[in-house]
RNA sequence: GCCGGAGUGGCGAAAUGGCAGACGCACGGGACUUAAAAUCCCGGGUCCGAAAGGGCGUAAGGGUUCGAAUCCCUUCUCCGGCACCA
């Protein structure tokens, strides 16, 4: 996020005098922090901190990415939250207005899986995880708004979902359609394909099969263009992610033209897409997917027996198979008997069909071009196929296909033209003829809704005989989930088995009618989520648009890699159409995006560094820990790992160390009771003063860039200059260094810190005590260090005023360094003010 | 295969063109203790040297610069994403 200083308000430092006689002169109780972390734990809930009125203020929002209910949380699971946390009480601490709430992505299979084995509903077990997830929240001392708290399991949730789907089939964004889908037969359930991970189910890793399957699509691509294009209009996103999407995006451009069929004018041919039309003079033959329509027309008899056999076997292969390189390109293809015209050239070329030529992308069908592409080159090899090459590749090549660009040969009145030039006339050549055009391909498809389970939002539509496909209307909305079903584990949707639920009327004609059966993908939910936290409780709307208006985009999302795409792509997606609803403003629901990195242990069955989890034996429960070291030392431990987009290993001497840090600063509550009212030795005290206000502006920067891990680093250097300073500084100095510090640690330590603020005098929340600044004037009177560099290498550094200027600066150096200019001539000086002087010597 | 990111002490790391290794962990030494734990103090990149001091050092090699962990090129290794995309 970019915050100008500025924007920070400013609180002056107490006067170090007026507190430091307040301190009760006593030893100081152990730190024990089961003591007392649980009292300001209810004092923040009851004292309402994270309270906000949407509809009387405006401020930031700040969000992290709402979890599934799946129980139990562990150490891992804590870092964004403990991170945004940190950030929002520095947030409220500076006086500023934020919205940051919480709540829960509770539609989901493992749900419906625990309803199967444990005889118990979804939503009950989902209600029993919410609860235990809260609980854990608190118990980490972190703070949200829970007034805005949004389940997307309860109908006041999902009837907006069903709305919305609504509004889109109108548009028709959504629609049914029959195609070839990803089925995972454990989940027992199709897939999107963004949740596909190299032909594996995303959830439970079983390979996925292809069934053809009449299912329910938002049109996603319809809107690819604006979704790659916004893409370089977030440059607060990581370039990791945008590359990501741009990536799953595939936009592709290049020219689509038909290829009518030899002797076979009775046909109306196909279509292919190529990106390389400038080099159709080479294409030599042309590949169809084995699914393609036009198969069984263009197969000849004598080759009927031959490719049938082909095709069935494509048609078993799994996905995994199906990726595979593996295997001799011979059995790859097969010819079909019939030829194509290649319109370029007029001549005849054969139709083969390739396992590696997919229907689901482009048209399914290709032009190949072995002399400019090295898969169609090989391909040419196996078969004995001609290899023409029409792009001069450079004198000393030995490659195969070269794809690079170069002169156009044996390409007729392309001949000599490089590629992009010869692309363009070749395109045109296309289109004046009415043979082809222009055209883009994108690889994104679109996005798949339908799930055949119980535990989702019902897509609100009915099936009439009469009628077709009927929306639910939106008065009769939401479409609930029914009562009546059993979770025996048997195949198919026990929503289909619900007698209550799939009979019905139709909603036109009013007969007998069926209502569908399928539920939405839970990435509907979270499409949207963001936008209803600012209104969660308005029962007449999806959103209220002045609120929204007012409090959208989000000013800094916080979540996990692993949504580069899925979650991430689907959100922008479904907040451009509600943009064009007129909805929301702009069209970017996450302006600003941090990605933390996953926290990793030891795995006990593998031995390698992994992701926590029950599976791999390295969770570590948060419970054992608070009881035995408090929260505040997993808070600090979490957040001085590493930096937070950084993956980071749990270590249990990593946790000690930051319990040592909270024990230290505990600790010092004594140091200041013992000092005196009176200065101190005047060098020590202005010494700490600088050591308080260097921390004060080093927390700030570090925090602005998301550095908590430097952050913490700064404020343990200024515990040990406190303890250095113990014996000769005043009162007033060790005051206002160890009350700056405890404010400036609340982010992160904020059980500690409110006792510690207690117990030195304050009345109230640290929350409401301000953000330190500093003192700029006095940081920039010190004394600097100046490196002195004779060609380059380190040869001295002297302590000198601020702000010499360059000749006094070289003045000085060449004094310290004498005796490596003796006889040497200089004969270029650099100086970097209040940095350092660098001579450079000749002779 | 393609696209991205990263390689710095025994370990987590800091420094994003200007004093490499801040801060912490682990380790070694010391103080306190009958003892241990806890705590506190001191020391740790490496080589030469008694020291002062100096050489070398940020995966490897090269380059740009007065000056490079940082920028550029080549190579290696690890991690992540995509994976027959026409």
């Amino acid at each position: 996020m970019r915050h100008e200083p500025s924007s920070f308000p400013s609180f002056p430092i107490p006067q170090a005098s007026r507190l430091s006689l307040r301190y009760n002169p006593r030893m100081a109780e152990p730190y024990d922090p089961p003591q007392f972390e649980p009292r300001w734990q209810e004092f923040w809930v009851r004292e309402r901190f994270a309270a906000t009125d949407t509809a009387a203020e405006k401020g930031l929002y700040m969000l992290m990415m709402f979890p599934y209910p799946s129980g139990d949380l562990h150490v891992g699971h804590g870092r964004n939250y403990i991170l945004g946390d940190c950030l929002f009480r520095m947030f409220l601490m500076q006086g500023r207005t934020v919205l940051n709430p919480m709540g829960w992505d509770a539609f989901g299979l493992p749900a419906e899986n625990a309803a199967i084995k444990r005889n118990i509903h979804p939503r009950e077990w989902t209600i029993a995880n919410i609860g235990r997830m809260k609980d854990q929240f608190r118990r980490w001392g972190i703070l949200y708004d829970w007034d805005k708290e949004i389940t997307s399991c309860e109908p006041g949730y999902y009837r907006w979902n069903q709305w919305l789907f609504n509004r889109m089939l109108e548009k028709g964004l959504a629609y049914r359609g029959k195609s070839p889908v990803n089925w995972c037969p454990s989940c027992r359930t199709v897939l999107a394909n963004e949740q596909v991970i190299a032909g594996e189910c995303e959830r439970c890793g079983t390979v996925v099969e292809q069934r053809d399957l009449e299912q329910w699509f938002l049109r996603i691509t319809a809107y690819a263009d604006r979704l790659l294009d916004g893409l370089d209009r977030l440059p607060d996103w990581p370039e990791k992610v945008k590359i990501m999407q741009r990536n799953w995006i595939g936009r592709s451009e290049g020219a689509q033209f038909t290829m009518k069929i030899q002797g076979r004018e009775d046909l109306p041919g196909f279509e292919v897409f190529t990106t390389r039309p400038d080099t159709s003079f080479g294409m030599t033959f042309a590949v169809l997917a084995p699914d393609h329509p036009l198969v069984d027309e263009i197969t000849t008899a004598d080759h009927r027996a031959k490719v049938e056999a082909f095709v069935d076997h494509v048609r078993h292969q799994t996905e995994i198979d199906r990726l595979s390189t593996e295997g001799p390109l011979e059995k790859r293809g097969v010819f079909t008997g019939s030829h194509a015209v290649n319109p370029f050239t007029g001549k005849p070329v054969p139709i083969f069909l390739a396992d590696y030529v997919l229907m689901s992308y482009g048209t399914g069908a290709i032009m190949a071009v072995p002399g400019q592409d090295q898969r169609d080159w090989e391909f040419a090899k196996a078969y004995g196929l001609p290899i023409v090459r029409t792009v001069k590749p450079p004198d000393d090549w030995e490659g195969e296909a070269y794809v690079d660009d170069g002169p156009a040969i044996n390409s007729e009145w392309l001949d000599g033209l490089y590629k992009a030039d010869a692309v363009a006339k070749a395109t045109e050549w296309l289109e004046q003829r009415g043979i082809g055009k222009r055209k883009v391909h994108y690889r994104l498809r679109d996005w798949l809704i339908s799930r055949q389970r119980y535990w989702g939002t019902p897509i609100p539509v009915v099936y009439c005989e009469r009628d077709g496909i009927v929306a639910v209307p939106d008065d009769q909305l939401p479409v609930l989930l029914p009562a009546d079903v059993e979770f025996s584990g048997v195949e198919g949707n026990p929503l289909e088995r619900s007698a209550t639920f799939v009979a019905t009327t139709c909603p036109r004609c009013g007969r007998a009618a069926r209502r569908e059966t399928d539920t939405m993908d839970t990435f509907v939910d979270s499409s949207w989520y963001y936008a209803r936290f600012i209104n969660p409780h308005v029962a007449d709307a999806m959103l209220d648009e002045g609120r929204v208006r007012r409090w959208m985009p989000v000013d800094l999302y916080i979540g996990g890699v692993e949504h580069a795409i899925l979650h991430l792509m689907y959100a922008r997606f479904v907040y451009k159409v509600l943009s064009d609803f007129g909805m929301v403003p702009g069209d970017e629901p996450f302006p600003v995006l941090f990605n933390q990195g996953m926290i990793v242990g030891k795995s006990n069955i593998t031995g390698r560094l992994e992701k926590m989890s029950k599976s791999k034996g390295n969770v570590v429960a948060p419970d054992a820990l608070i009881a035995r070291y408090g929260a505040d030392t997993e808070r600090v431990y979490t957040l001085f790992m590493g930096p937070p987009e950084k993956e980071a290993e749990w270590t249990d001497e990593g946790v000690l160390g930051a319990h040592r840090f909270l024990q230290r600063v505990w600790a010092l509550q004594d140091v200041v009771a013992g000092a005196t009212g009176r200065d101190g030795e005047r060098g020590t005290d202005e010494r700490l003063r600088v050591a308080t206000h260097r921390t004060v502006k080093r927390v700030h920067v570090d925090l602005e860039r998301y550095h908590p891990n430097t952050a913490i680093a700064a404020m343990m250097e200024l515990v040990n200059s406190i303890s250095e300073a113990q014996e000769a500084a005043g009162g007033g100095a060790l005051g206002e260094a160890y009350e700056t510090l405890l404010r400036l640690l609340h982010p992160f330590a904020p059980h500690a810190t409110e006792e510690l603020w207690h117990l030195a005098g304050h009345e109230g929340s640290l929350l409401r005590a301000g953000w330190p600044t500093y003192d700029a004037a006095l940081l920039a009177r010190q004394r600097v260090t100046l490196a002195v560099q004779v060609n380059g290498k380190l040869r001295a550094t002297l302590d000198v005023e601020p702000g010499l200027d360059a000749d006094a600066a070289a003045s000085v150096a060449r004094q310290a360094v004498a005796k490596w200019l003796d006889g040497k001539e200089v004969v270029k000086v650099v100086h970097v003010a209040d940095r350092m002087v660098s001579l450079v010597v000749k002779g």
